[in-house]
DNA sequence: CTATATCAGAGGTAT
DNA sequence: ACCTCTGATATAGGT
């Protein structure tokens, strides 16, 4: 909550006691006061901000875009108290539903579940129908717009499981039949349809991308759980990666289907990945495995293969030395079962070589080592690349590579250089300019969190103690039976025994890489009551940071928050560290208009609305307060934006007889390493005693001009 | 923890 | 039909 210019510093602060001396956990300086108090913020005498006027809440010329946010009425939070209202939804399925909800009906058992393709010619791409659920039809564009040319296997989708059923269900064991491609189209369902207008538009835009990610996002990770608790015990590898993208490229759900030269509408230099698939679906890269994308001599108007993109990403000998410039190994040469081979100046070679001789740039993805997950990759894009030289040398091998020489087109936004940058402050080759102090929780985290300023001469924000944790955990009566769990070696899926994947409607929360499944109101964890060892599964945001962050000074927005390290979409950033506070000194707070730092779950905040069951998302079982002025974590440094790449999400944890309550927050897409970490404060509206709105300075095309 | 093995895969191009 | 800088899991090796 530093949003706002020198804001940290109220009008009791003292500009000496800046970064005063204390014990451990608490901000420590490194440098005398500033004795030149014109250094200093903005002192609180005038009006700080801008206020807007009630008439106006957006900004001229920018119309609010209700179509895929909710509105502020329509989104406001129940502040009732219902301790036990977690009423089921009506939707087809909710965010979270025991599997034998899934149960195949038996009008679908024809061997073809969920495959558009066999009823192309009644029905299209259309979402509905051929899981025999009776669903509202929503009407989508086949993007293929070819339902014949492929004529896949389709093997029967059943799987079966044995174990008990959610509780309620008895606990005799029963075979479920779960049909993924049904659950994926019940998923498709809940989409709200205007989603689906922007994505189709021929052109793509930063939301169409955003939405086809998102949706891929819940997809995969909805399968992926479906599947790991549904599995048999000699399954084989599973990839909801790949089941994911097949359902969306057979929908229709993708963005820049049109296969182009140049840069992709909507894909910004510098934007990550973590699955081929999520390339294609957004048109940054099409095959799901090669490396180089070309149009073929057909679809370019020219006879000959022109290049569009390429990965490079370890599988070669490629030579990644220079940031901006890549010797790329051509393709083939290698092959499973006659061995190696020379390489043949065809397919992607051949358009390499051609769009060297046109002159027409290509894109380039850089495969990384995802470094939070080893053995995962990450995609870097980088830009366009002009493709300089071409020869042929022998490889290690023996035998002849072709080799390309691609310099990096200037004038473009830093991508990867970017992560060369982090490595070298990593290995420090090089250090990192700008620090202030290297560690402002003075070891109260596992990782060191930095102080930098290379913007101003601020040298650092109010004096405040770095707390961890939710000092007063708020107890919250316990919406199920608050006996935890007794899974000695940690919650396992498919476990339907244990009350704690119970209470999450019959799933982790989270995945074995750590991220949340669903975006579900009220994530349910293992809690103090509970066996399970700290690393279960059930405790995610339990385990403290996980990245290495700083603290940074804004531009024009004070100090804010970013990571040395990507952040993938679903992933747990950091709790709200502070002293949770009753509701009549939240007021009182309030109308002093002196605590910028006060985390209150009752605001209004305005949700991407692709899936229009998050409306009532959160549902906190009571209004929780908390302040991190005094007390506090890297939480309190987190900045307002409209288009926030972070959610919170309130956390319940059992403990004997009642339940404390958390808030976590998530990064809801990928997030590059060295982008600013913001979540929407949201509204609150009609403001409380004393409360003023702020301008909002996020900069978004959605940015509603204040918050509050 | 890092390296290697294994293998079922996907869309796209070419045949 | 053929190709391919995947990705999850298993196993072996190293520190």
């Amino acid at each position: 909550m530093e949003h706002n210019l020198g804001q940290e510093s109220g009008p009791g602060a003292d500009k000496s006691r800046v970064l005063n001396v204390k014990p451990l956990r608490t901000l420590v300086p490194v440098f005398p006061s500033p004795s030149n108090p014109s250094s200093s913020s903005t002192p609180q005498g005038g009006a700080p901000f801008v206020c807007v006027s009630p008439a106006g809440p957006f900004p001229s010329g920018v119309a609010p875009f209700y179509p895929f946010f909710v509105s502020p009425e329509s989104q406001r939070l129940s502040e009732q108290h219902a301790p036990n209202a977690t009423p089921q939804r009506a939707t087809p399925i909710s965010t979270a539903v025991p599997i034998n909800s899934f149960k195949t009906p038996i009008a679908a058992t024809n061997g073809d579940v969920g495959s558009s393709r066999k009823n192309k010619g009644s029905r299209g791409g259309q979402l509905t129908g051929e899981d025999g659920y009776d669903n509202e039809v929503i009407d989508l564009e086949d993007g293929t717009g070819d339902g014949s040319s492929k004529q896949r296997k389709k093997r029967g989708r059943a799987k079966r499981a044995s174990g008990a059923g959610t509780a309620g269900s008895g606990a005799s064991a029963v075979t479920i039949e779960v049909d993924l491609d049904a659950v994926a189209n019940d998923i498709l369902q809940t989409i709200n349809p205007m989603v689906f207008d922007v994505i189709n538009h021929p052109d793509g835009s930063r939301d169409s991308v955003s939405f086809t990610l998102m949706i891929y996002e819940v997809l995969r990770r909805k399968l992926g759980q479906i599947e790991e608790s549904t599995k048999d015990a000699n399954s084989g590898a599973k990839r909801p990666d790949l089941k994911a993208g097949t359902v969306m490229m057979t929908k229709g759900v993708r963005s820049n289907s049109k296969k182009r030269i140049g840069i992709v509408p909507g894909v910004d230099v510098g934007d990550i990945f973590y699955f081929r698939f999520e390339m294609c679906l957004v048109g940054l890269h099409s095959p799901s495995m090669a490396g180089i994308d070309y149009l073929g001599s057909k679809a370019s108007q020219e006879e000959e293969p022109l290049a569009v993109s390429i990965v490079s990403s370890g599988g070669y000998e490629d030579n990644t030395d220079d940031g901006d410039v890549l010797i790329y190994s051509g393709q083939g040469g290698v092959n499973r079962d006659k061995g190696a081979s020379d390489q043949k100046l065809e397919r992607g070679n051949l358009a390499l070589e051609k769009s060297m001789h046109r002159g027409n740039d290509v894109r380039v993805i850089r495969g990384l080592k995802d470094v939070m997950h080893p053995t995962g990759k990450v995609y870097v894009y980088d830009g366009m690349y002009r493709i300089q030289d071409s020869w042929v040398e022998k490889a290690k091998s023996g035998f002849n590579v072709f080799k390309y020489k691609l310099v990096r087109v200037q004038g473009q936004p830093a991508a990867y250089t970017i992560w060369k940058s982090v490595q070298q402050w990593t290995d420090k080759s090089v250090p990192r300019t700008g620090v202030i102090l290297p560690d402002l929780t003075s070891g109260g985290e596992k990782v060191p969190v930095c102080l930098v300023n290379d913007v101003d001469n601020e040298k650092g924000p109010a004096y405040f103690t770095y707390i961890p944790t939710l000092k007063n955990p708020r107890p919250v009566a316990p919406l199920e039976s608050s006996a935890g769990c007794s899974c000695i070696g940690g919650c396992q899926p498919g476990n339907f025994n244990c009350p704690c994947i119970q209470k999450n409607g019959g799933y982790l929360p989270y995945s074995a890489a750590g991220l949340v499944a669903d975006l579900k109101s009220v994530i349910h964890e293992c809690g103090p009551s509970c066996q399970c060892p700290p690393t279960c599964r059930s405790r995610v945001s339990q385990g403290g940071l996980k990245f290495r962050l700083e603290v940074f000074r804004t531009n024009n927005k004070g100090w804010g928050l970013r990571s040395w390290d990507a952040i993938r979409a679903g992933t747990f950033i950091c709790e709200y560290a502070g002293e949770v506070i009753d509701n009549a000194r939240a007021e009182m707070l309030f109308a002093e208009n002196d605590d910028e730092y006060i985390f209150d779950s009752t605001r209004i905040y305005q949700q991407l609305e692709v899936f229009p069951a998050d409306i009532e998302a959160p549902k906190i079982p009571s209004p929780l307060y908390i302040t991190a002025k005094n007390e506090g974590n890297v939480a309190r440094f987190m900045n307002h934006s409209c288009s926030p790449n972070v959610l919170w999400r309130p956390i319940v944890r059992d403990n004997k007889n009642e339940s404390d309550l958390h808030i976590a927050f998530f990064a809801i897409r990928h997030i590059p390493p060295m982008m600013e970490l913001t979540y929407d404060y949201g509204t609150n509206l009609p403001l409380k005693a004393g409360q003023r709105k702020k301008k909002c300075l996020c900069g978004s095309v959605r940015c509603r001009g204040y918050f509050c």
